[in-house]
DNA sequence: CCATAATGTGACCAGGTGGTCATATTAGTG
DNA sequence: CACTAATATGACCACCTGGTCACATTATGG
């Protein structure tokens, strides 16, 4: 009577946190393995422990419950990208350098963004495979506007910090924004993209303590970004 | 009683040219939409006007039928990168260039690359997208063994010409080649992606008319992976 | 303890899937 | 022409999909 809007019989929310937990995890597990269409809303219920009515009383249908998992998703990345100063912060106090530069300069910057996602993707691994697939399948529901929230990289994400790197005289002004742009954007999403592959099957210790290697890595790759791949730049020989 | 294979009634290549091609056709346009689970064989034979068990006399299962367009896909790879040559000579004869470079110097080899890949996705945008979705969708049949048959620009294709690169004095040796060849293969393929995705839109006489934005483009790209993104290299100002 | 409301349940539905097979059609041949 | 072998056909199968709903179970409170 009082709720006009087509929604749910049930709120989610008030159900016991285990119950949340399981159907999460269930749904979260299956999106990651399937993506939107694939996924079996039969296979989720019953990885739950519930009947299929009582999920249908708590979202409409497999679209809302898709969203809901999504938007657990943004708010698990901005919950990251929030914590990512403050645990460079602690890693330092801890004589451990966060590995890629403390400074404010560009590339340091950069690569301290790129450590944000690994660290994302370590903690939650079948969430990023999620976006990976909302990215790639063309027919997912809300794709845009799901994508709209979060677009780990791109031009809503690294203008400001390109046009800032360009005014300050860090990056070359005789190329165009959405080039330099495009180029990190390639670089570094790719990276992450097979960072997430590794981390599903790899435990984490195993990643752990690859960290060094990691981090090298990564050094590596922004030096390149920087001085680029011709010979003759200014760090010629090891 | 001859044949012990498990084998297909009637073979494909003996069916009519233009029935042959329907057929094609139909899969193709059916697996670029849909990628290879949610590709309907009942929609590919109505597409194609032919009666799903006449395509099951051809091709034991989907699988199959895939496998055999895929294999397509490479032979129309192969065929493409061996006209390559061909093609930037004749279009340096008409007083074009190539655009980005004619010399064997490595950037050029790597532009030249960059620039068959566009070539091929303006003639087969469909196949490319196949190719796309084998390498996204997780369960595909056969995909590694699919993927190890074209894999465009990684290590295969790249590994050589780089090493190559590298002693030849044109890249900087204080880089392992794996980082090199990682960040060739990223920005390159992910400017396909983004080439392909337009291409299935636009129709080709836009795609065309915009080919000296595209060159330049592609120079500026080529540009700052030779000599990086900092402020300070050889191009600093234009 | 009972009446009522809220919530949980799974058989069931229409529609779609890949795949099969008895039958109809066609082609080839003597 | 007739007989046979090859091919084309689509109704049909078992299975799975997202979604529904009459009913069973539980919780609430008078």
């Amino acid at each position: 009577m009082e709720n006009l809007q087509p929604s749910a019989r049930t709120t989610f929310s008030n159900l016991p946190p285990e119950k949340q937990e399981k159907i999460v995890d269930a749904a979260v597990r299956e999106f990651a393995r399937h993506g939107y269409k694939k996924a079996s809303i039969n296979t989720i219920v019953r990885d739950a422990g519930i009947a299929k009515g009582s999920l249908y009383q708590y979202f409409h249908n497999k679209e809302e419950l898709f969203v809901f998992i999504f938007e657990r998703f943004t708010l698990l990345v901005k919950k990251t990208v929030a914590e990512q100063g403050r645990s460079n912060a602690v890693r330092a106090r801890e004589g451990e350098s966060s590995g890629v530069g403390q400074e404010d300069d560009f590339f340091s910057q950069v690569g301290r963004v790129l450590l944000a996602g690994i660290e994302f993707i370590d903690r939650h691994p079948e969430y990023f495979q999620i976006y990976l697939r909302v990215l790639f399948e063309q027919d997912v529901p809300m794709r845009e506007k799901l994508l709209a929230q979060v677009r780990l990289f791109s031009r809503e994400y690294f203008g400001p910090l390109c046009e800032a790197g360009q005014k300050s005289g860090a990056i070359r002004r005789d190329v165009p924004l959405a080039v330099v742009i495009f180029i990190l954007d390639a670089t570094l999403d790719r990276f992450l993209q097979g960072y997430a592959q590794g981390a599903l099957d790899r435990d984490l210790d195993l990643v752990q303590r690859n960290r060094a290697e990691l981090l090298a890595r990564i050094r590596m790759i922004l030096q390149v970004l920087r001085e680029g791949l011709a010979d003759g730049g200014t760090g010629q020989k090891a």
